[in-house]
DNA sequence: TTTAGCACTCTAGAGGCCTGAGTGCTAAGG
DNA sequence: CCTTAGCACTCAGGCCTCTAGAGTGCTAAA
């Protein structure tokens, strides 16, 4: 795979910027005409020939212009594309707006929308792993004498409840104290190393804990499963698309994004750099062959803690969805950190 | 606004019955042929013609079979339709699916899903209402010496958490205690009911309350005002139905179904009645006029507890949708009941 | 290697034609 | 008075043809 350099490359840049900003194929005149290239259109039809030879172009028909294939957007994006920096005036209204004291739900609803509208794609978050995090604290509430329910605090700022059935009756005092027993025993654990067993060796057999110390493992667990709760916006971006004009283009791909499966992939496929781009026919998935995905990992106190992608077509605006996500990415990790 | 009746009601059923089926405008032969009316193709023109006139029917154009109108199908919702019940089968499908004993959040997330599975349509489902809940339990948990967690435990067995800043420097026994009075005081309120005036009456002056009391009313008034967690599901269902085949019809819609004012604006319009149905031309949202929504409320210990709707073509199927939509409700109330 | 020139290809759109579905009207029949 | 057979009429949609224009690839000269 030789490399394509000087004008060869330029044009390369130049019909792919096009047709991004266009929607229509690029034909030679108006390759000469943009970015005042000082060669005839015979010239660039002849390099033009090459690219499409190289697989990194394509003609929808004998007399249209160029398209690019998904080859041609793999190199753009990994050599050719500018990055469209975020302007400081967008980073510090998304600043604030992230920065927002209050729940991590929330913050996570407001990435998710931001993403959505700075890009007109449609963005997918996902809240921070559980398994990941530490556990701060961990009580139990008395609802009646028989039920209680957890609470559990964790770095993240995140918790879960969830009721449990006590086998005998304990007054609310009795509660409290098992409920700060169990607590100092388990903070500082990362929630993917409690499993039942661990927490059993952790507190010891007293009766009356190993229905607690059970429910709490069961719950940490489900939690850990269910964990990636999983926030969606601007799916109707989608429809905007001129690619997606045709409903039935579009419903295989908004299908995709309401399972959670599929979802999920989109988020961590792609190994582990801090902002994957997955193209067209690279994805696993048929359904989302006609778009491209851009995901990218946000770090909580140096640990990975969550994702969050756009998804639009692949005639995207790489430049820009590129920075907004890596950016939004950052600065979420950071809002994160300081709940 | 003279009554339908006999015959003329009978062919207004079958036009619309065909043409939800289907899709296509109705013919005069094809509303003979079908339920064998005793009558000439000719006969059924005129009756259809003086339906036209009163404005129940419609001719895409002059040669083709007649569409149902809003009207029309206001008037079949109204007195035509044959509900499709449930059948037991999928009554305990459902049943069981709800009553799995876990987090209310999840429960919500199954409605939505079992209302788009069941019907090809959109759902939308409001989790309960927190002004309508009524106060079990309020903890404090301690965090650091001057922060502590707000939990609230509702009858409707949600509860949501909120870090609050302390005033002074609190020891965990000191929060535990205070925690217990603020609870002993406000167990039993409406939500609703608890504005900071009101705490403050209740618990009195003290020093160290008071930044508490305030935090914790303005976290009551905050989730209250933010209260509808809404979950929607089933969008691209939407794009499945021929009307919507055009992406550009379909995208105001799933835009609307992205707004949280106009979801909020379809689950709460049309008055008190347990169903509510509103029909195209009714909306009052102009995106909204090429669907028909079925909204519910369900009931929590005979009070209203929240709304689900679903949101589809006015060509909808009716009297399955309907039969759907309140047995849900109704499932939905009794399983948040038992938890 | 570049470029002017040219013949060629193909799509999109306009216009015309035809078919078939379904209508409304009229006049005859129970 | 209601029903119905019969018929003329209308119109969307499919299909064809034609044309214009965009953009190409190739050739031969600079």
């Amino acid at each position: 795979m030789e490399p394509i350099e000087g004008r060869r490359r330029e044009i390369l840049r130049i019909v792919i910027d096009d047709y991004i900003a266009t929607a229509e194929p690029i034909g030679s005149e108006a390759v000469r005409e943009r970015h005042g290239l000082n060669v005839s259109s015979a010239t660039v039809r002849n390099e033009m020939a090459a690219l499409e030879e190289m697989g990194y172009l394509n003609q929808p028909h004998t007399s249209a212009g160029r398209v690019p294939t998904d080859r041609g957007y793999r190199v753009y994006v990994d050599s050719l594309v500018t990055e469209e920096a975020v302007s400081s005036s967008e980073q510090s209204r998304l600043r604030e707006m992230l920065f927002l004291r209050d729940e991590a739900h929330h913050a996570i609803a407001r990435v998710a929308q931001a993403l959505a509208a700075g890009t007109e794609y449609a963005s997918v978050v996902e809240a921070p792993h559980l398994s990941e995090q530490v556990i701060r604290h961990l009580h139990l509430i008395p609802l009646t004498p028989r039920r209680a329910l957890i609470v559990v605090v964790t770095d993240a700022g995140v918790f879960e409840g969830k009721t449990v059935e006590l086998e005998a009756a304990t007054s609310p005092d009795e509660c409290d104290r098992l409920s700060q027993e169990i607590s100092r025993r388990v903070a500082g654990w990362r929630l993917g190393d409690l499993t039942v067993r661990a927490m059993e060796q952790l507190i010891g057999e007293v009766a009356l804990y190993r229905q607690v110390v059970a429910e709490v493992g069961r719950l940490i667990g489900d939690q850990i499963a269910a964990s990636s709760r999983i926030h969606t916006e601007g799916q109707a971006n989608i429809l905007r698309q001129p690619e997606f004009r045709d409903a039935r283009r579009a419903e295989p791909v908004l299908s995709a994004l309401e399972r959670h499966e599929v979802v999920t992939e989109i988020l961590h496929d792609g190994g582990s750099a801090p902002v994957r781009i997955t193209i067209g026919a690279e994805h696993r998935r048929e359904e989302m062959r006609d778009t491209s995905v851009i995901a990218a990992t946000y770090y909580v106190g140096g640990r990975p803690a969550g994702e969050l992608a756009i998804v639009g077509p692949t005639r995207m605006r790489y430049g820009r969805a590129i920075s907004l996500v890596r950016f939004l990415a950052d600065t979420l990790g950071e809002a994160l950190g300081r709940l």
